[in-house]
DNA sequence: GCCCCCTTGCAAATCGATTTGTACAACCTT
DNA sequence: AAGGTTGTACAAATCGATTTGCAAGGGGGC
């Protein structure tokens, strides 16, 4: 008794309850009427041979393969976990497993893997694409698989895009400053034109000057999405001529790194100088002080992205395409 | 032309290039001889047509699906991407592509995700389990598929183990405070019987006696796998009648927790106490200081996991268990 | 009592590839 | 020149389920 699990198919299962395979099948998906007495029958040789149906067969017969894809930069980053985990939740209670794949960027990798998930019969895909835009995916997918983007849409009515809406949560964080008493404002952004460093820079003057505060220059840098980045950026901005009372970062190892600027500069956190960041990963709980940051919801992009998917699947390929952008929100801790 | 990938089949190909769909198999497999011109025209065909085999057809005839399942029981926690990382690159290098299920720790979960593999034909498992015993994973899967369980093995001969060695780096560790001078080390671990805490905890006692160190009960402490936990584990520990000099730590978050109680404590580290943690988190080169920590190669771990059942699918199921333990290491930072 | 319809179950086709058995030809061997 | 070997391609069976078409039996309406 090795084996827990013997391998009984259909047929032995038709066998055992002395009927045939397609009223077994039927019995079991109930998509035909089956008298009480046989379906008895057949739960019962079912339980007895523990039968489970192949699915790699019913896959290929019905061409639903209840599988699905993520793809993904690099699931080490600890942005993508979140959302796997949300994607992952929604899509197992419905039956569908995912398969999870690495990118690492390159638009080859991207290329090569959508064209497997096809040849795989994916019944649809969940991607970040990096490096390929929604027209070149929309191509290689053709129309027989579905896909949900995550990020900006580009207008396109024909694919799903879920994107979190980093202006609400921008816009909350500058106005919780004001409320604080800060007048002056600063913002550490990423490298021009890679990430998202770019758009929270665009939502973060807006919200300043919804508010009518002045802004400087000065108060403006950039660098690497890291730490490192971080304490060089904020090193520049205290070292400007009357440095502001308040630093935005456009994710959270700036904001740390920040925070390494201003303990280096002698400044407390937050009664001289308050920061805050974005992305409110694990680490924003962990170090001290505790870092006041904004949460882009992950996790919630991961589920919008399985519900997006699960209703495009329901509804086929001609439905009109949802556009999805979820609140961010402001964390409050310990360093703003 | 909104379709990059039309829907030819190996018939569709055959017909092209004018052979059988047998010709066109053979042609592709290379499991027999095909002439050099069929072959020549074939391959035309299927670049013309864009011809991808159905790897649901293939994976039905062939009992080979070229996938395979990653069981853990939590992909946000930052320990699993780290594996599942390492299997990634080594499985999709050989066109397997993976599932990634969490468990969250609960049996039936387990029980039903394994069952799940079972029936879609996976050719192979590789499981981080929380709550089953390797005899009952073995019991439900059976000998079809193979099965590379992440943790301590139980003297099975069936079944393939890995498991990073903890003892290596706490040994590290300890002499290494050994080798600073502390005279006096602490120990928290985890909750009594709940994750690696307790072969943690005697891997400690194991290097501190083969150093001839003195030990306190006063000095060990317990509580859950968190920052709190951490804090007060570690704020008994140093009210304490001696307290150590020194504090190694079942994980990083509670090392982050104890870092808080010393400074609620007035103490400096790492001049007043040095705390080590275990795990190298990501979180551990972005707290102040920077945690000194025992790196467990989690990466490492989901490498091995994927070349061990690379191995065991090309090997059988006869072939001897393999048990792997990576050694650790510990990764000086600023906190010892 | 006759006819029709509805329920129930089976046989056979199907999904799209791989794999096995076989036929035909060409080329050697003796 | 007869017999044997090798190379090449095809037809048919197969993987294990679902799905469709059809037949037999039972019940109800008129």
């Amino acid at each position: 008794m090795i084996d827990g699990h013997s391998i009984a198919g259909i047929i032995d299962v038709a066998a055992d309850a002395g009927v045939s395979p397609t009223t077994v099948s039927h019995a079991l998906s109930g998509k035909r009427a089956v008298s009480a007495k046989t379906r008895l029958k057949i739960q019962e040789s079912v339980a007895r041979l523990n039968y489970q149906p192949n699915l790699v067969a019913r896959g290929l017969r019905s061409q639903r393969t209840h599988t699905i894809a993520l793809l993904v930069a690099d699931i080490s980053n600890p942005y993508y976990p979140e959302v796997a985990s949300g994607v992952h939740d929604v899509l197992t209670r419905d039956g569908y497993l995912p398969f999870v794949c690495n990118t690492n960027g390159v638009a080859e990798a991207e290329r090569t893997f959508l064209a497997e998930f096809v040849a795989r019969s994916v019944d649809g895909i969940i991607m970040h694409p990096m490096a390929l835009a929604p027209a070149e995916i929309r191509f290689i997918v053709g129309r027989r698989v579905p896909v949900v983007i995550i990020g900006e849409d580009d207008g396109s009515h024909s694919v799903d895009f879920v994107r979190s809406d980093d202006r609400t949560g921008i816009s909350a964080g500058v106005s919780y400053l004001h409320d604080q008493g800060h007048r002056s404002i600063g913002f550490i952004s990423g490298p021009v034109g890679i990430g998202p460093g770019d758009a929270r820079l665009i939502s973060f003057r807006l919200a300043v000057a919804a508010l009518g505060l002045r802004t400087d220059d000065e108060w403006i840098a950039r660098g690497p999405y890291t730490r490192d980045g971080g304490l060089d950026a904020g090193a520049r901005i205290l070292a400007s001529s009357t440095p502001p009372t308040a630093i935005m970062c456009a994710n959270d190892l700036i904001a740390i790194g920040a925070m390494d600027a201003a303990r280096a500069a002698g400044l407390a956190i937050p009664s001289d100088i308050a920061i805050i960041g974005c992305d409110n990963i694990g680490i924003a709980d962990l170090v001290s002080p505790r870092l006041t940051t904004i949460d882009n919801n992950a996790r919630g992009v991961g589920i919008a992205c399985a519900e997006t998917l699960l209703l495009r699947i329901a509804d086929g390929p001609d439905a009109v395409a949802r556009h999805t952008a979820l609140p961010t929100r402001l964390v409050i801790r310990q360093s703003a």
